[in-house]
DNA sequence: ATTAGTTACGCATATCGTAACGATG
DNA sequence: CATCGTTACGATATGCGTAACTAAT
């Protein structure tokens, strides 16, 4: 039976060209590569190299075989790490979410129910949400409405799970500050601080308000600079707790219209033996 | 590193069961398997077995890995049956006819330009000679005609290499005896002997003569009998000898259609390196 | 003289089988 | 008590490195 070891040092040979230059690279010893080629001619049962006295290539045979020792190498090196990551998978639940205030909650919840899972989540799109979900990427999909008919497998199901309701907040003496609430389109064509992993939040914005510009900001602390020392409307949401340090003597002003107010719903494979009855006793409440 | 030897006693494990059986069907001791089994688990980096006291079954991650257990051997067994075929394939001109005739010339003569190749030869029908011509399946194909244009690469060249003329073959006393010719129009309806491996001639003679019933003979002793013992008429042609131990006093008769004088082509790929200059010197002419 | 490949030899260690043990049903 | 899996131990074989040799540039 061939052996991966003897594979890796023909697709040495094939590489560095000499049964020296392999060794070397391989950390053997030079007669050791010379005992393997010879091993490797038996175990083929044909002749792989055109020898002269002090010198060896390969023969077209000798290539194809080198084709099929990389192949056999990769396949090997991916099974091992194929068969880790499904170990990995077996102990952890994963979860896209298109924004991060679901997570606040949804996490310490899955945490309590799940004690020995590992969590492991991610913020991206409300597209890229729906992909991980039917790739089967994440466990759990946390989206901003309740999924269109087809857009996910039928056996999925979704359930409200919390609403969020999205604010701008600005200083005092900003002309804003004495509204009750506003409008997407009244706020259209100011510009804002937008801190980043805001999910399908930011989406929503750019597309609701396309004449303002938003002002990313990647670092938190600089972002909390800004919040302090501009004068620049920045966004909060009801979820997420007022704190004092951070934005001084900003008013909150809700945003009134209906996009602005969104149930998330939690999305899941139906049926999914492991998973599926825990996450229907957490959720349909 | 992965070793194959390993990956079939895990492969038999799961076959049959248990370590026992395993070791049994691979004739190697019970404890071989143990110690394969854990060192397995080393190898993948987490671990493959539910155990009890007394027992021990593959975990789902166990089973995972014994199918890409599966799939490495299969590679590694098929790495080796193509490298050997290719090594064959190095020293071997394959051949496809559309009929016996062709072959009695062309085999001596590639045999005698190319003294230490093996030489493959076989006969089929015309679509079968195209798709190998296609497929690369073989070296040299000789067709009835021409190759359509489109019917084959572009590069593959065709050359005019002998003819064949089809003619019946009855006892003196068959009322066909004394035609100078004959036509498939006045021949269709009576019935033939027909021998095995004719090619495309087999299927010419019932396309052309529909109404005719053709018994066919396999083994070629049974043939010459009911030559010599029947007055049913049989096909020879102008290439093979007439031998007068089979047909004793039978008489030939050609056939008149166009359709039965034929000129095999000799088709091969113009840019094959190591073959075409060759085949152009043995064909051009 | 240097580099490359093969062969010979001796040692280290890996691997296997036997045997003994423990647990289970 | 028959079956199954693990552990321990000793023999052997496998495989490696060193060294010596040949050939080529």
């Amino acid at each position: 039976m061939l052996n991966l070891l003897e594979m890796e040092q023909l697709a040495a040979f094939a590489e560095y060209g000499t049964l020296s230059k392999a060794a070397e690279k391989l950390n053997v010893s030079q007669p050791t590569i010379t005992r393997t080629m010879q091993h490797l001619e038996e175990e083929f049962g044909v002749s792989l190299f055109e020898r002269s006295k002090n010198h060896i290539t390969l023969n077209e045979t000798g290539r194809r075989a080198v084709s099929y020792a990389v192949q056999l190498l990769k396949d090997a090196e991916k099974a091992v790490e194929d068969v880790q990551a499904f170990e990995r998978s077996l102990h952890t639940i994963t979860v896209s979410s298109c924004a991060p205030a679901p997570l606040w909650r949804l996490l310490p919840a899955l945490s309590d129910a799940f004690p020995d899972m590992t969590l492991s989540s991610s913020i991206k799109s409300n597209a890229s949400v729906l992909e991980d979900v039917k790739s089967g990427r994440c466990l759990l999909a946390v989206l901003p409405d309740i999924p269109e008919e087809g857009s996910i497998p039928e056996t999925y199901r979704s359930r409200p799970f919390m609403k969020e309701n999205l604010a701008v907040c600005v200083p005092p003496d900003h002309m804003f500050a004495g509204y009750k609430e506003v409008s997407f389109e009244v706020l259209n064509g100011y510009n804002f601080l937008l801190g980043t992993r805001l999910g399908f939040w930011d989406d929503m914005c750019r597309e609701k308000m396309p004449a303002s510009r938003f002002l990313v900001q990647t670092d938190q602390f600089t972002m909390q600079e800004l919040i302090r020392e501009s004068s620049l409307p920045c966004f909060v949401t009801d979820v997420a707790e007022y704190d004092e340090k951070i934005y001084g003597n900003r008013i909150v002003i809700p945003i009134s219209d209906q996009e602005a107010k969104i149930t998330f719903h939690i999305v899941y494979d139906g049926t999914d033996k492991k998973y599926a009855p825990a996450f229907a006793q957490l959720f349909d409440s």
